[in-house]
DNA sequence: CTGAAAGCGCTTACAG
DNA sequence: CTGAAAGCGCTTACAG
């Protein structure tokens, strides 16, 4: 059953939609504005090859925002083989750092006029598939990759000729990369340690095959090293909670006379702040925990957590940058952000 | 400067791609399948009006498999006038409870072959036009907004004709609510801490102007009096850390007697939490918390979260279910999602 | 320099 | 019942 003042409207904006209806046409901003539909196209897409006078210029930039122009997505594409949008491939939506390189992504590329799609890979299989009916439906023009693992499905196949970037997880090699310099946030971490005269440092550290984990773990060592010390103890454990808590106890275990931690991300933290607490050697008193990365939530954990912020939404930012470069034909090559990492100080760190 | 691998590669999967490129049209499949295209069409489509021998429906099907055909969406969209995809109005996507709408949103989305295009409101003005240009572009066929607040200026003008849903904030009236039974949760909240004996019960509320805020308070409220005990006192604040903090030194303050309060969001319960310790009354013995809503960070807090469950996933799944129904012409009115929410009890609570 | 016309890849009345 | 053809709304060589 079909209610009546619904049908209608729903139908209201579709594109077929009747002349009368709310959706103006190329055609229509042209007979407004008084030049074929050729000129109105080539002045709204801002075509250099054009010539015109200014007036006509603007009578159609007038005409189109009349009547409230704007055009056919579906049709552009079909036309000029340009989506105008983009994918962002991300493990895991409900991780903070996500949604910040996200909100960086989003803003940045609708400055740019394209849009965002995002795809989770966290469910599973259905991901790839996912992204791979986006790229032959022409539903995109590249992608922005934040999901790198070595071995990925998606790039041994044809995708791998289809725009991309790496975002925060750079693969060595691919001239692809967009990422922070983890290097620096990791010697900061443990010039920060150091500073407060610890000497036994350990690091909680991000799966294996991350890379982007992998990046920090071999800053912390490089830390270490350029301070006279020998390599420290590192635990593995996964993004989340749980492996933070998980990983201290076995670290605690293994390496008890440990007074100062590096941990790998927030999320982590808070289960390392946990853990510490449970097995008694609270922070700081029992432990000195800094993380990598920085967010509201660590300001209210107990105690407030010392963090490394990060440039997140920049990093979004510039992948967007690079990929529409890519877009346009240039080579970019790896971007590293750096300069933008500081150490924020709160009460889970103190003088050993 | 370009680089001939990349832009051969860039180009390989473009929509207007040679015959002999990894595209396959709807004619190729037709070909292939010794068929016509509208016949090749009708059978991907499932065309009902369509008789043909299931032999040559088979053919068909093994084509389009075959060379990995996936219709082209933009000469989709310009065809039929419908997207394929639908959009999602977040308020805040470093938020979980929106990410877990997303979620299942998403994955009901895809189920159902429509794709979700994130539209996140927090950086402010922009967004509402993001909304009305996706809407006017034709890139999507419906709304799903989960930022609905009174007066919002999406509904004032065409778009309230274009077909939307609201996801977690009721409007009323408006028969296209889908939302969670936020007076179920808020009773069982309160329970809770009436069975371990406490009696002078506070609320913390999220924002006055966001209605299923509103309608955790009045199931507060309804549960209280359920239980002949008069109407508690009530405080408001943002749903995020600072706000839950912010308003627990208010509460504290002007109802120092209060020994259990029910939050309405478990970001504000983690400022509730350390405001309730800087104020000398830890939980749970200083003040019992519990929580709507749960997350795997409620089990790392200290101390460890009492809270209410959601189906978070299940509000967004149903929320795309009841706008497809919507595109396809029904009437969907309210859905509620009941008997899904229970009690998770950990540390934050305790006997008074 | 500019306009008429072809064409992008589909869907779907409509004629046979 | 099925196929040929028109048309969705754009962009862009190409002819004038």
């Amino acid at each position: 059953m079909v209610d009546d003042r619904q049908g209608a409207g729903a139908d209201r904006l579709r594109a077929n939609d009747s002349p009368a209806g709310l959706r103006a046409r190329l055609s229509d901003v042209a007979a407004e504005a008084n030049v074929t539909k050729s000129v109105a196209s080539r002045v709204l897409n801002q075509d250099p090859t054009l010539k015109v006078r200014e007036e006509t210029r603007a009578r159609v930039a007038q005409a189109a925002e009349r009547l409230g122009y704007q055009p056919h997505s579906g049709a552009r594409a079909l036309a000029s083989g340009e989506a105008g949008a983009l994918a962002l491939l991300l493990p895991d939506l409900s991780n903070p750092v996500f949604s910040r390189i996200l909100r960086g992504a989003f803003v940045r590329a609708l400055a740019r006029h394209y849009m965002v799609v995002v795809v989770e890979e966290d469910p599973g299989v259905e991901a790839t598939e996912q992204v791979t009916d986006l790229v032959r439906s022409g539903r995109v023009d590249g992608l922005l990759i934040g999901t790198a693992r070595p071995g990925h499905p998606l790039f041994e196949r044809d995708l791998a000729a289809f725009p991309h970037v790496f975002v925060n997880r750079p693969v060595a090699g691919s001239h692809r990369n967009v990422y922070l310099d983890f290097r620096e946030a990791s010697a900061l971490a443990v010039e920060h340690l150091l500073s407060l005269g610890h000497r036994r440092l350990a690091h909680i550290a991000g799966p294996v095959d991350v890379t982007s984990a992998h990046e920090r773990e071999k800053g912390y060592q490089a830390a270490l090293a350029s301070h006279g010390l020998g390599r420290g103890p590192v635990v593995h454990g996964t993004f989340d909670e749980e492996g933070g808590a998980e990983a201290t106890s076995r670290l605690l275990r293994r390496h008890p006379e440990v007074t100062g931690v590096y941990v790998s991300s927030l999320t982590q933290a808070v289960g390392v702040l946990h853990a510490a607490r449970a097995l008694g050697r609270p922070a700081p008193g029992g432990l000195s925990v800094i993380s990598f990365d920085d967010s509201p939530l660590a300001r209210y954990l107990d105690p407030p957590l010392t963090c490394v912020s990060t440039s997140l939404e920049e990093l979004g930012e510039r992948a967007v940058d690079a990929l529409i470069s890519q877009l346009e034909g240039q080579l970019v090559g790896d971007v590293v952000i750096s300069g933008q990492s500081n150490v924020v100080r709160r009460q889970s760190t103190a003088p050993v």
